[in-house]
RNA sequence: GCCGGGGUGGCGGAACUGGUAGACGCACAGGACUUAAAAUCCUGUGGACCGCAAGGUCCGUGUCGGUUCGAUUCCGAUCCCCGGCACCA
């Protein structure tokens, strides 16, 4: 006979649905504690045996807290928009507010089914308008702010000073390049298939589906994140989350310290720019090279080499960004025909243009140190380009020396590098290129500005419009949300626009007050934007006037758990950490940070320890674990499998193991007739069950603290396998335990606590507490060692003497088998744990 | 190549701050209950060797070395695995 999970699941799952158990409020007489799940994406396919992981975790946590006193707020809700949706649309002309709302009720059920303490008053739902509402709001803050370098924040956009002596169109042309939304021209990557662009990081994954992307010139909205790039790093250090983790971000962030400098074109008016991390190399400084897209390519190309570099230019526009990256060993490249001069050593050095250098990066353009750059190196060698040595400390007649060294070869009339370590070389050219003003120092970033835009029906609308002359009108707030009309296809425009760009009177937009037509802007925002800010909301969900309560905001904010896999590592992680720095600086967080602290649950893999796949037909589905084992087996189990950040195999067995011990509690209570176990007694707990007791107490008390459930579980099982075989068990200690287990089981630890005759639900039961001197043993195992090696074992005492120890010892036979005769020449003793005696 | 994490029984995993390696669970073996099975309960279970037995000896935390009375833990080298990044000038 199993105990009825099925039946006390449904039972109390209903009874904290209708008594809205963990609904919360704020209340100030209490210390706040928000927890947070990464909220799903409600796909099709429903959930994963990955997602209750992390869930359970944050529920263990949550139930905890509620027991230690206080005010939780653990929220749930789904992250709708996305292009699964759509492209189901696309084939069945199902509306994707329809299929997304069937999975969202799957998705509900599913988490439901897990017994969750989630408040779900505060559910949200990033495609509903009540909700994209406000994710269109932020988006004008957005639009409307500048970035003020002095003050280093970002300010609301009436506050840019703006230059006397521009013109109306001049005007308008400089407040929009400061705004931190801007139009672009961009390369962008364009799925033909998709009928959309994709975000850098979106692209491997639909290469790997058979799509092809391909690099294309278009007008998108970018979001200025590069302004942050200092800011996203450096707050980075105050962070509670996994070293991994904020070293990926700062990798993305990809900070690095070097020199700008200008070179002369030769016979041009024009001027190159270059980054470079080693000013100190620029003697060596034998050929410039610029990305095949810089804008001067096709002005300083001479009539001689026109032909040759439109071909390339064409060629590598045909490249995507993998292809043009993974070719790595192979570079290519042309001639310009044009030269520049090395403003160290006044030569003419030739100008290339090659794919190898990228035009998002630094300026597009580099000056080539063959002698000290492996990828100049490579190309040098291959184009039989000059190649000097300026840093000793290699051999550049066979490889690149990129390492720090002494500076050589490196003098002009004005200033000399020669001798110099590198460190001093960098500092003192540095100071002659701004002396000469052909230089200056630079902080450069890998990070990117965002494109935000994307030619999809499936997201937000920009509450955006433009004018007869194409100029940008934001609409006012008034008129929020925007809403997402309904429309006949799904299926792109064909004409690099979104599906919503076929839908006339929506997209005619008529000013109510002037009558003046305007056209809307037809893009849509990308699936990240709505998962920006999603843990504000659940601050004051329902808010029809602001995003969200300040006051509430004070009071929540910020959130001090945070968990989720670390496939967001970078980019939901980053995105939503620079929208808040918006908000923090233009007043409307108090926060600087979101997510004080992070971590991030490990991937579940198959029972072959392989990825669950459909196609491997490894997958599991929590449905059916709960329908044979119940919910508190699934989450039991896996907290129990191990460390909750590892990746761990799943494992039948495993839960049917658990399945047993929660098999084995509910025997420890209840009899088979369904009554209390008459075993149940008040009596007094003897010295040994009271430590037991307490050692549980304290060992799943600060495993909770610390997340490792797993062996909080291990104490749990401890403590049942000494208790459970007792014909006499003590009733206040079977209690503390059932409260205890709470929340890993939280089904079973209310059915069995209401059968013990409460009539409150055990969910705000204080947590029990242990006394620390009932945790000791009173007789502890002393290890007697003779040189290193375990000789016998002692039953002493707690805090014996050395004295004690060492007498008892000596009389061990075992122990004076390995010292007879022998010199002593150390004793070693260890407060119960050794005693180690060291013979010669 | 670079950055991060990790290699412990047949398996998932424990082990505080340098102090008994293998908690807890799975699997397996033997036993009890049962006409039988399932369920449940009890016992055993890192390896090799010695012993009829009680018990004992040696080896053992990827590999090799070092520090130490003592190393899964600290240091150096090395191999392998996982995750991330990768022409970023």
């Amino acid at each position: 006979m199993t105990y009825p999970f099925l039946e006390i699941e449904k039972k109390w799952q209903e009874y904290w649905d209708k008594n809205q158990t963990f609904k919360v409020v704020e209340d100030p007489s209490k210390p706040k504690y928000y927890i947070l799940d990464m909220f799903p994406y409600p796909s099709g396919a429903g959930l994963h045996v990955g997602h209750p992981e992390g869930y359970t975790a944050t529920d263990i946590i949550a139930r905890y807290k509620r027991m230690k006193g206080y005010n939780v707020l653990h929220p749930m809700g789904w992250d709708a928009f996305g292009l699964p949706a759509e492209r189901y649309a696309m084939q069945t002309g199902i509306h994707p507010k329809i299929t997304t709302q069937q999975n969202i009720s799957n998705f509900r059920r599913q988490i439901k089914m897990l017994g969750l303490s989630y408040d779900w008053s505060r559910e949200i739902d990033t495609t509903d308008p009540n909700y994209y509402k406000w994710t269109q709001w932020i988006f004008l803050k957005i639009y409307n702010s500048w970035y003020d370098k002095e003050l280093n924040k970002a300010r609301p956009i009436n506050e840019l000073p703006i230059p006397n002596n521009l013109n109306e169109q001049e005007k308008y042309e400089y407040i929009a390049n400061q705004r931190l939304a801007y139009l672009a021209e961009m390369p962008v990557n364009w799925c033909e298939e998709l009928g959309t662009v994709l975000a850098n990081e979106e692209v491997d994954e639909w290469i790997e589906k058979g799509y092809k992307v391909e690099r294309k010139m278009m007008r998108q909205w970018m979001l200025r994140i590069t302004a942050y790039a200092d800011r996203l790093e450096s707050d980075l250090d105050e962070l509670d989350w996994p070293e991994n983790i904020k070293d990926m971000q700062r990798n993305w962030i990809g900070r690095s310290e070097g020199a700008e400098v200008e070179f002369q074109v030769k016979n041009h008016i024009d001027t190159i720019k270059v980054f470079t991390t080693r000013p100190d190399t620029l003697f060596g400084a034998t050929y410039m090279v610029l990305a095949p897209e810089h804008k001067l390519v096709e002005k300083i190309t001479t009539s001689d080499y026109m032909h040759n570099v439109l071909k390339y230019k064409e060629q590598s526009s045909l490249k995507s960004e993998l292809e043009r990256t993974s070719l790595d060993k192979n570079k290519t490249g042309v001639f310009t025909g044009a030269y520049a001069i090395n403003p160290a050593t006044k030569k003419e050095i030739p100008i290339w243009i090659a794919d190898y250098v990228l035009l998002s990066y630094g300026t597009g353009a580099i000056m080539a140190v063959p002698g000290h750059d492996e990828r100049d190196y490579e190309f040098a060698k291959k184009y039989n380009l000059e190649i000097v040595e300026v840093v000793s400390g290699g051999n550049i007649e066979t490889a690149a020396f990129t390492g720090d060294g002494i500076a050589v070869n490196s003098a002009n009339d004005e200033v000399s590098l020669n001798g110099l370590p590198t460190k001093e070389a960098k500092e003192k050219i540095i100071n002659w290129l701004q002396e000469k003003m052909i230089g200056k120092r630079m902080i450069n970033y890998k990070l990117r500005d965002w494109l935000f835009s994307r030619q999809r029906y499936w997201g937000e609308p920009f509450p955006l419009v433009y004018d007869e002359n194409g100029r940008v009108i934001d609409l006012p707030e008034e008129e929020l949300p925007i809403l997402l009309p309904d429309v006949e296809s799904y299926k792109p425009s064909g004409t690099g626009e979104s599906p919503l760009a076929t839908i006339e009177n929506w997209v005619n937009y008529v000013d109510k007050k002037t009558n003046k037509i305007y056209r809307r802007e037809t893009h849509t925002m990308p699936q990240w934007a709505g998962s920006c800010w999603y843990y504000l909301r659940y601050l004051d969900p329902n808010n029809p006037n602001k995003f969200c309560d300040s006051e509430k905001e004070k009071y929540w904010m910020p959130v001090d758990l945070y968990v989720g896999g670390a496939e967001h590592a970078v980019l939901h992680l980053l995105y939503s950490r620079f929208w808040h720095k918006v908000l923090y600086d233009l007043g409307y967080v108090s926060t600087k940070e979101p997510f004080i602290k992070l971590v991030n649950q490990g991937l579940i893999l198959g029972e072959d320890g392989q990825k669950m796949s459909k196609s491997l037909g490894n997958v599991i589905n929590p449905d059916e674990v709960v329908e044979n084992y119940g919910a508190d087996s699934l989450r039991l189990f896996e907290m129990f499998m191990g460390p909750l950040e590892d990746t761990k195999p799943w494992s039948t067995k495993g839960v049917e193991g658990v399945f047993r011990f929660l098999n084995r509690v509910w025997r420890m209570f209840i009899d088979e007739n369904g009554k209390i176990n008459a075993s149940l007694k008040d009596i007094p707990l003897s010295v040994e069950q009271e430590r037991i007791l307490h050692q549980t107490i304290k060992k799943v008390t600060n495993d909770i603290e610390t997340l490792n459930f797993n062996t909080a579980i291990s104490q749990m099982m401890i403590f049942v396998n000494s208790f459970i075989n007792l014909d006499v068990k003590p009733l206040s200690a079977m209690k503390i335990f059932i409260k205890i287990l709470s929340p890993f089981a939280p089904h079973l630890a209310e059915e069995i606590w209401s059968r013990l005759g409460n009539s409150q639900s055990i969910v705000f039961e204080p947590w029990p507490e242990y006394d620390e001197e009932k945790t000791k043993e009173d007789m502890i195992e002393m290890v007697i060692q003779v040189s290193g090696k375990v000789r016998a074992k002692l039953q002493i005492p707690l805090d014996s003497t050395e004295d004690l120890v060492k007498d008892l010892a000596m009389k061990q036979e075992s122990v004076k088998k390995y010292i007879e005769g022998k010199e002593i020449t150390k004793i070693i003793f260890i407060k119960n744990k050794l005693l180690n005696i060291v013979i010669k």
